[in-house]
DNA sequence: GGATAATCGAGACGGTACGTCCGGTCTTCCG
DNA sequence: CGGAAGACCGGACGTACCGTCTCGATTATCC
C-alpha cells in the first residue's frame, strides 16, 4: 500500500483542445440549427466531448454557445476619427453587421430563451461593450466640448443600441445605414 | 355513404367557458410561478382542460400565455393632451408600467423563450399596437405644424420603444420618468 | 305550453345504410391495417358515420370489429358423409380457413387487445359455432354407436380446437391439414 | 477531436437496482390492479426509475410485464416418475395453476393486447418452457419404448397445450384435473 | 299538417397513456 | 485526477384514441 500522498497541483491539466472543440462545435451548430435547437448532447456528440466535460466548465447552454460567439460578437476598437457622428455611425454599422452574424435566430434573441433568467446574463456581457464604445465616443465628444457638458452620454448610447436592438432583434428587420444615420443626426442636434 | 345530413358548419360549437378558463388560468400561473415555470400542463390541469383542447386552439404555450395577456398589455388609449411631449411621455410610461406587469420573469422576455421562434412573433403583436400609439401622436404633431414635415416619425418611435426595451427587458433594469423626459426632449429638440 | 304528449314508437328508424358502411369500413380497415390500428375514429371517418352513432349501436371497438367479421368467420354447414373422421376433419380444415382470412393480425388475436376483457367475449362468440359443429359431428357418431357413449364429446372438441388455436394464433404457424388428420385419428381411435 | 481516450465498454454499467426495482414494481401493479390497467407511468413511478430508463430497457410495456413474471410463469421442473400419464398430467396441472396466478386479467391475455403484435412474441417465449417440458415427457417414452417410434409428440404436446390455453385464457373457465386425466388418456390410448 | 321523437353528421371536449427529448448529475474505467 | 462513455432521474413535450357531449338538420310517426 503506497503512502496515498495527495499531492495537490498534480493531476491532469484541462485539456485546451476540447475547449477549442466544444467553442467550435457550438459555434457550427449555431449556424446549422439556429439556437433553440442547439442543445448540450449535440454540442458533446459534434465535439467528441464528454457531456459531463461541459457541465464541468460551463454552467449551461447559454454559457457554452455565448461564450463561443463572445470574440465574435465584440466591438474590435472603437473608431476615433474626431467626428463623433461618424464614430458613432461605424459602431453602429458594425453592431448591425454583428448581430445579423447568425441569420434569423440571431444569437441575441436565442440567448434569452434559456431556461429560466440565466441567457439574459450572457446577453448583456455581450451588449455591453457595444454601450461601453458608444459611451466613450460621446465621452470623448463631451471633453472636447464638441457636446455640452449636460449631454446624456448614457441615455443616448442606450437609445441608440435599443433602436438596433428593436428593429434587428425584436422585429426582425433588416436596418439600413441610413437610418442610423437619421438617428445619430437626431440625437446630435440638440 | 349514409344518408344523414353533411352539412358544413355543424358541430358543437367552442366552448367559451373552457377558452376563458385556459386564459385565465395561464395567466394566473404567471403571476404565481413565472413564464419559464409554465407548463401546458398545468395550465390544462388548473383550467380543467384537456391538454389536446389547448392544442386544438393554440400552437404552444408561448401563444397561449401571450393571448392571455394580450389585453392586459395592450395601451388603453392615445393620450391627446395637445401638448405632444407630454402625450409622449404618457404613453411611454404606460408602456413602462406594462411591460413590469409580471415581475422579473417579464411575460415579454418570457415569450422569446418558447420553443421555436413563434415567441417573437406573439411579441411584436404585442409590441406594435404601442408603436402605432406613438405614431399617432408624432403624425398629429406634424399634421398640426409641431414638427416639420420630414420628421423620422417612425425611426423616432422606434428609438423610443427600442429605449425603454433596452432597458427594461435586457438590462432589468427600473427605469425612472425622468429617463424618459429627457429622451422625449432630446427627440423632439431637433 | 303544450301538452307534452310523449308518443313512444315514433321517431326516425335507424339508417340501415350507415349500419351497413360501418361494417364495410370496419372490415376493410382490419385488412388493411390490421385489428389493433383499426380506431372507431378511422372506422367513423371511412364510412362517413358519426363517432356518435357507432356508439350508440356498439359498445365499443371489439364489438363493431367482431360484428364486422361475424358472419365471414361463423362455420358455414356442418359437413356430414357419414364418415366422422373426414366431418371432423373437414370442419377443421375450413376453421383454419377461416382464422388466417385476415393475415397476421389476424382478428381473433386482435380481439383480445381490446380494453378490458370485453375482447374475449367476442371471442368466445366467434368460436362457439365452430365447437358446436364439432360437437355436433361427434355427437352424431355416439348416436350412430361408432363412438363409445362415454366419450368425452367436449373435451375431444375443445382440444380439437385448442389445437388449431394454439398454433394458428399463438404461434402464428401454418398448420397442414396432414397435421389436422393425425390430430383427429389419434383421438378417436380410443 | 480532443485528446482523451475513446473506448468502447466505457461509460456508468447498468444500475442492477433499478433493474430489479422496474421488474418488482411491474409484478406488484399485475396483482393490484389488473394487466391492462398497468402503466408504464405507474411502473416508472412506483419503482423510482424515470420512465426514459424503462424505454431504454423494455420497447413496451408487454415486455416489461412479461419479463416481470417470466421466471414465475416458467415451469420449475419435468417431472420424472417413470410413470407417462402421471408426469404429463403434473405438468399440465402445473401450467393450469401458473396460467390463473394473475387472476381474471391473466398476464397470457393481457401480454396480447399490448400496442402492437410484440405481446405474442413473448407470449410464446413464455409458454415454449412448457411445451418443450411437455415435449421431453413424451420423447422419454418414445425412448424407452412405452410409445411406438411413430408416435407424434410435438401435435400432442399441442394439442394439450391448446385445450389449456382455450379454455382457460379464452374461455375464462376453471379446468378440473380430471379433465386433464380424461385428455392425456386419450392421446395416450392410441 | 304540426307537434313529438328519434337519428344522424360534425366535431369539440375531458381523460389517460403514449413514446420522445433534453437538462443536469452520477458512475465506471482508462490514460 | 481529467476526461470519454454512457446510464440515470426529472419533467415537459406533443400525439393518439377513447368515450361523452352538444349542435343543428333530417326523417319518421301519430294525433
Amino acid at each position: 500500500m503506497p503512502a496515498g500522498g495527495a499531492r495537490p497541483g498534480a493531476g491532469r491539466k484541462r485539456d485546451p483542445e476540447a475547449h477549442r472543440a466544444v467553442l467550435t462545435a457550438a459555434e457550427e451548430l449555431l449556424n446549422e440549427v439556429g439556437y433553440h435547437r442547439v442543445t448540450m448532447e449535440r454540442i458533446a456528440e459534434r465535439s467528441g466531448v464528454a457531456k459531463m466535460t461541459l457541465y464541468r466548465w460551463w454552467p449551461n447552454k447559454a454559457a457554452v454557445v455565448t461564450d463561443a460567439v463572445r470574440t465574435r460578437l465584440a466591438p474590435t476598437a472603437v473608431p476615433d476619427t474626431g467626428d463623433i457622428a461618424a464614430d458613432a455611425l461605424a459602431q453602429l454599422e458594425a453592431l448591425l453587421q454583428t448581430l445579423t452574424l447568425y441569420g434569423d435566430a440571431s444569437v441575441v434573441a436565442g440567448a434569452m430563451s434559456s431556461r429560466g433568467e440565466a441567457g439574459l446574463a450572457d446577453l448583456r456581457d455581450i451588449l455591453h461593450p457595444w454601450f461601453e464604445g458608444l459611451v466613450t465616443i460621446l465621452d470623448r465628444a463631451v471633453a472636447t466640448g464638441k457636446l455640452p457638458p449636460d449631454f446624456p452620454v448614457h441615455l443616448t448610447a442606450q437609445a441608440w443600441l435599443g433602436y438596433v436592438i428593436y428593429r434587428v432583434v425584436f422585429l426582425q428587420e433588416v436596418v439600413g445605414a441610413d437610418n442610423l444615420r437619421v438617428l445619430v443626426k437626431q440625437s446630435l442636434a440638440a
